[in-house]
DNA sequence: ATCACTAATGTTAACGATAACGGGATATGT
DNA sequence: ACATATCCCGTTATCGTTAACATTAGTGAT
């Protein structure tokens, strides 16, 4: 039998005074003399009265929420990066308006900055993938965004708050931990060419081969989508075309898991003939056959350090910008390499 | 160069008519006429001008935004069901406050139903396992709840809006398949069974066992914590008490990959000697070593019927409220049994 | 006793929007 | 010609809260 929401009027009307006086009370102000103070308490705790979010940031001009902008959740990448951002806004004192894309390469800037807006929400994150051109519509509309947003894992742009992982040097991190075991002929399996951090991580591969005075053959490369089937695909390209490859990067671990089992079926032992290493660590990885090597990226703390960035921005809008925040990604040996 | 936010009154004052009128454009009332209607609405289009939800929801009472109280959205579960919630919200309009509890153990019911509350949401949705006793504080709260809450997988309520999947026919089916298959010795390793989840697959296996003639040996149980690693513990003492176990049914994918690891290493072919099925069905499930068979439930399913009762609920609060709704699962045969 | 000041509380307006009502102009009916 | 209905638009009150200002009573100084 739902009772309607109390309100100050009420608080007010029951303890006998003004609803300024309750407001008073309610945000700790000085001017409130003890007795009162103490009596207006009693009556919102019997009460059970909740000031109302919404009639303050009418007033107040913050709402003390922040519009989040993802893709898929049900994804490994942003349910990480969304479980971070909710436990830091989380212990700021922040609600999250949540704001899903169900295609990240199709949407429409304007409306989609509109809609946030009208929840006067006090600042966005733009937790979005970068890929094609899609960086671009929002980009058109930051000149007259009332709100700072602040970037996660996008290409870094000056002037703009921004939080990645530096996939460049995972790239790299993978590629030297297999130059280093001796291998020869190291292939790659990339992620979607359209994806900022699919390129990054390719360029970090290539980078350390050349790094090591390797060259790079094309022939070498090739792409995948991120699923463990694309993985399979290109394992079996790959290796038909090189049959004296010993080593894969594979640009995640679900087509690292792909490469794995056809590699196998292909009649390669991992380590010993082939050996790969994926990128993400999730959770599964240690218990692969063999024990996935992978690079671990903490998009959780990405996540945690975004909304500090933004806060930074929202509590002082004048504030010197720093240098995007680039959190690095660590080796994580098992035993497939 | 950030601009103030449009308001209704400087459309007004822009196109020379009342607030009123505005909003009359706004919402496609009648009484405009057709030249102060385009007239109002090229100025809206010039501007930019969006209507504050905010404002909006003070004076009708209703917001289009829904609270949803989940746990840990980096785990596969609890991020599938929210992207469920997430499309059919934006489908209907609706926008989500995410509420996330650090420990699903543990929370103030008051507090937090308060803290929800405060957004004026118009509805909520409880989409948290069932753990211990978590169930009763929210439910002591729910008399003086102004607003329809749905739940979402926990044990069915009287006169309670409740979406589940069928666990315990999921745990029926798993364990018919390996009967079917001629398995004599058919062990399980459950979930943590504070879970009510868990013990509903649990009593799935048992009933199935007993609907077939066979007895229920307690020492074929072992109970895991969801984590690859419990599946390893769990495999390892159910084939050290029982070798001539011929099949497990593990309660969820990430234990079954744990105890397929270990059954190997303790020199078990899967399927031949040991067969193997999971629940879940993780994207990764088919490129396990042997690709996993499993039962597959399809929680985004569970997330979107969520939605959709409780819209019902708020669109019409006297509703009469159905049977609860029980999503089937579905076995997925693969390699591994 | 008067003034100035402080402490405690109340009053009014405002945030951005819509509901409810009112009123002028035109059209319709007799 | 007059009452009545219809169309179109404006005015006022309101949602729940707080900012800004106003008021009252008491305190201390001169």
């Amino acid at each position: 039998m739902s009772r309607k929401r109390v309100t100050i009027k009420e608080v007010a009307q029951t303890a006998g005074v003004s609803t300024q006086t309750v407001s008073r009370v309610v945000n700790g102000r000085p001017d409130v003399s003890p007795d009162t103070r103490q009596h207006v308490q009693e009556v919102i705790d019997q009460l059970g009265y909740q000031p109302s979010k919404i009639a303050r940031s009418l007033i107040q001009g913050q709402s003390f929420s922040l519009g989040v902008v993802s893709s898929n959740i049900s994804l490994y990448g942003p349910s990480h990066v969304l479980q971070g951002i909710q436990e830091t806004a989380k212990e700021m004192g922040y609600s999250l308006m949540l704001h899903i894309l169900p295609d990240p390469e199709v949407y429409e800037a304007k409306k989609l900055l509109r809609e946030i807006m009208s929840y006067h929400v006090d600042g966005i994150l733009w937790a979005m993938p970068e890929i094609g051109q899609n960086r671009d519509w929002i980009q058109q509309e930051l000149s007259n965004l009332s709100v700072p947003i602040a970037f996660l894992n996008v290409q870094p742009r000056p002037n703009q708050a921004t939080v990645i992982i530096d996939n460049r040097a995972g790239g790299r991190l993978a590629t030297k931990h297999l130059l280093e075991q001796g291998r020869q002929n190291i292939g790659i399996i990339t992620g979607p060419m359209s994806w900022w951090e699919a390129r990054q991580r390719e360029l970090g591969w290539r980078e350390e081969l050349v790094a090591n005075g390797r060259s790079v053959d094309e022939s070498y490369i090739t792409h995948g989508d991120w699923t463990p089937s694309s993985g399979e695909r290109g394992i079996r390209m790959l290796l038909d075309w090189h049959p004296e490859m010993d080593a894969v990067f594979a640009c995640n671990d679900q087509m690292a898991l792909g490469a794995m089992k056809i590699a196998r079926q292909m009649g390669r032992r991992i380590p010993e003939d082939l050996a790969i290493v994926g990128f993400d660590n999730i959770p599964e990885a240690p218990y692969f056959d063999p024990a996935l090597s992978t690079v671990y990226q903490d998009l959780t703390e990405m996540g945690r350090e975004g909304v500090k960035q933004l806060l930074a921005m929202i509590n002082n809008p004048d504030a010197y910008r720093p240098d995007p925040i680039r959190i690095q990604p660590e080796l994580i040996v098992r035993d497939s390499s």
